[in-house]
DNA sequence: TTAAAGCTGTGACCAATTTCACTTATAAAA
DNA sequence: TTTTATAAGTGAAATTGGTCACAGCTTTAA
């Protein structure tokens, strides 16, 4: 038995993933290890070690079957699955996540949209269904949603996340600069806060100089 | 001399850095690495070992004065120093990154966004200058503008990229899901593409599992 | 047919990071 | 004052992840 996939590899791969979608888009079939790292911006025997987690798929010699790969990337790491994702907290960036045009063919579909404050339910145009929040979790389980977005201020994101495992997500986008905490082994926190990250990079350009 | 910062724990410093300027709005005047550890989610040895790259800080025996503690990171990473960001792409997304209430106390202020459309300067309302897009590197120029945040569709971003470092950032936030491309030393760029954290959190549920 | 160049798969090596054990110090309680 | 509990600082060990060299195969060109 292959050892399991580390985390960092388990990212890159999902990069690769969508760029082996638009290779194919642009009539690639074929590709190497350097082509692939030049792209990605990562040496080809990085490129090869995360691919080699997959099991053997290239062609020794000659370089991947692009199609074959991008299979086995999906296959793998069950991108092949459809998943149901909903927003929680409909300011303007929830009602940015609602409207992006990109979900449309990524495989996931938001099938809900959460907010405290029913004249913003009343006020957004979208065919997704909103609720108000106290249904979080009924709507979660009955819809089978298992990504939820968390869109609100960070007094309210604790709670958010509460309701969201309660109702059985298994991944969370925190939007949000709250830590949240959670104590449900299967469930996964990604945090996006455009704040930190301008504190992160304005660390590095500090301590970069050195 | 003590050796230079790893990346992921500037990461976490930046991260400490927040928690604590909210410990002292609450007045906690005190606290331990074993406290911290349990609002962050590591391990106390972990909270030490990254406040010992600041050199000592601490009162063994008893823990840390939050505000000697903030003040140390704040200037071991140079958040002191207000930084200008500007918005490529006036989009949703980018409008809601011009409005977001939360730079306004937090030493980053946006001061120009760009759109290639015409209408949307006209349309959009906001005390941030608006410009067209040909203009960027000029305008990070005069501006000084350090940071980029780039809220334009995946085939325009690296055009929008290669504007910024031609003006002179030395950081961008990357929201589109390209793949940036550049030769500058001094330039991070961080990618925060909705869509590829989906995929990621998709992939640890399926990878999980085992 | 042969040679040269280029490719993947993989085990071994190496670097970065995390975890840990222990020393030293303080504070509170007895 | 003594004891107990608890704290930070730090070098060392352990782990994790990344780099590399090379065996074995393919393609192309001569």
């Amino acid at each position: 038995m292959r050892p399991r996939i580390p985390r960092p590899t388990i990212t890159r791969l999902c990069i690769l993933f969508r760029l082996l979608e638009d290779l194919l888009i642009e009539g690639k079939t074929r590709i190497s290890s350097t082509e692939l790292g030049t792209a990605l911006g990562v040496r080809p025997h990085s490129v090869r070690k995360d691919i080699n987690y997959l099991g053997e798929v290239g062609d020794i010699g000659s370089g991947y079957d692009t199609a074959r790969l991008r299979d086995r990337v999906r296959r793998k790491l069950g991108l092949d699955r459809r998943r149901n994702a909903c927003v929680v907290g409909l300011g303007r960036l929830g009602s940015a996540i609602l409207a992006y045009e990109r979900f449309a063919n990524s495989g996931y579909t938001i099938v809900a949209g959460f907010d405290s404050n029913i004249n913003k339910l009343e006020t957004i145009r979208t065919d997704i269904e909103l609720f108000e929040a106290y249904e979080i979790s009924d709507v979660v389980r009955r819809k089978n949603v298992e990504i939820g977005v968390i869109a609100v201020p960070a007094p309210a994101a604790q709670e958010a996340a509460d309701r969201l495992i309660e109702g059985g997500v298994r991944g969370i986008v925190n939007f949000s600069p709250a830590l949240i905490r959670h104590n449900v082994e299967t469930v996964n926190i990604t945090n996006m806060d455009i704040v930190r990250e301008f504190t992160i990079l304005s660390a590095h350009m500090t301590l970069d100089r050195e």
